[in-house]
DNA sequence: GGCTTCAATGCAATAAATTTGCATCAAAGT
DNA sequence: ACTTTGATGCAAATTTATTGCATTGAAGCC
């Protein structure tokens, strides 16, 4: 859940006109409080405002092309998405539970990533360093 | 590439049947320096021995049930395989070139992660710790 | 030897996630 | 009004992986 994000200045800053369905994915993904998949995205929309799947994608693919939401991959076959890096989301962890699915975003500073020297030395450009932790959550142990 | 491993003494630690195929694909995939696809993994097969797509997946899936070999989620699509942590091999984060879908092992210690803490708090089973740099590949700059 | 069993493999069809091509529509210029 | 342009929708295609069922060949058993 964010609170402080402004979802039309976002969009603004990087030059996109705020339509009414790039706003509603950018919402629906800033106010979740884990990652959720295309599929998730587009259900949860539809159900209120009737949107195609193939607008979600494009939609996703441009918001994350001018990184504005970041593109999580998982343990399973789908991307996840959650929003990128910014003065109010810090890069972080996640968590991805084999069992159901279910992505969790970790503290920043729950696993210690020291990549400074990686980016010093590295002969080419790096965009992001992701971080996943795979395994079974606490629910499905039980 | 890798001189150390005995691919039938490693099917046989898992009591797998060292069937050529399933021989095959581990070498295949231990004697590569970077991970492969499963598409490429085919490819290189069939081109010799004639081998049927579906049963390049069943093995891997088959050796990645038994630890042998690692499923390492990428930027893109595809799942890439390399040889499981074991004796000989030792966990390291992967470069993705996103240009050309090349992936690369860095070296253990080029970030350094310290997952020591989560280990112990971790309300749940922690499987792995995948770690991957996305960019763009020296090559691919130019 | 002949019979049964069973795991490994192959082949065809299907599924899941995403992408592409092309049509439409509405707002912004001119 | 006329044209352009970007956003969206719809259907079809693509890519990657999985499932169901048939075949085969070796291992065990009478």
């Amino acid at each position: 859940m964010c609170k402080q994000c402004n979802y039309e200045t976002l969009l603004s800053a990087a030059r996109l006109d705020a339509t009414d369905n790039r706003l509603r994915v950018l919402e629906v993904i800033g106010n979740n409080s884990y990652p959720l998949s295309a599929a998730d995205i587009f259900k949860t929309l539809d159900r209120t405002y009737r949107i195609n799947r193939v607008t979600v994608y494009r939609i996703l693919d441009l918001l994350v092309e001018h990184e504005l939401v970041d593109r999580i991959s998982t343990g399973g076959r789908a991307f996840y998405y959650g929003m990128a890096p910014n003065a109010h989301h810090h890069p972080h962890p996640h968590f991805y539970c084999k069992r159901c699915g279910q992505m969790d975003c970790l503290t920043p500073d729950s696993l210690n990533v020291d990549s400074e020297a990686l980016w010093k030395t590295f002969p080419g450009r790096i965009d992001k360093v992701e971080v996943r932790v795979d395994g079974i959550c606490k629910n499905c142990m039980k």
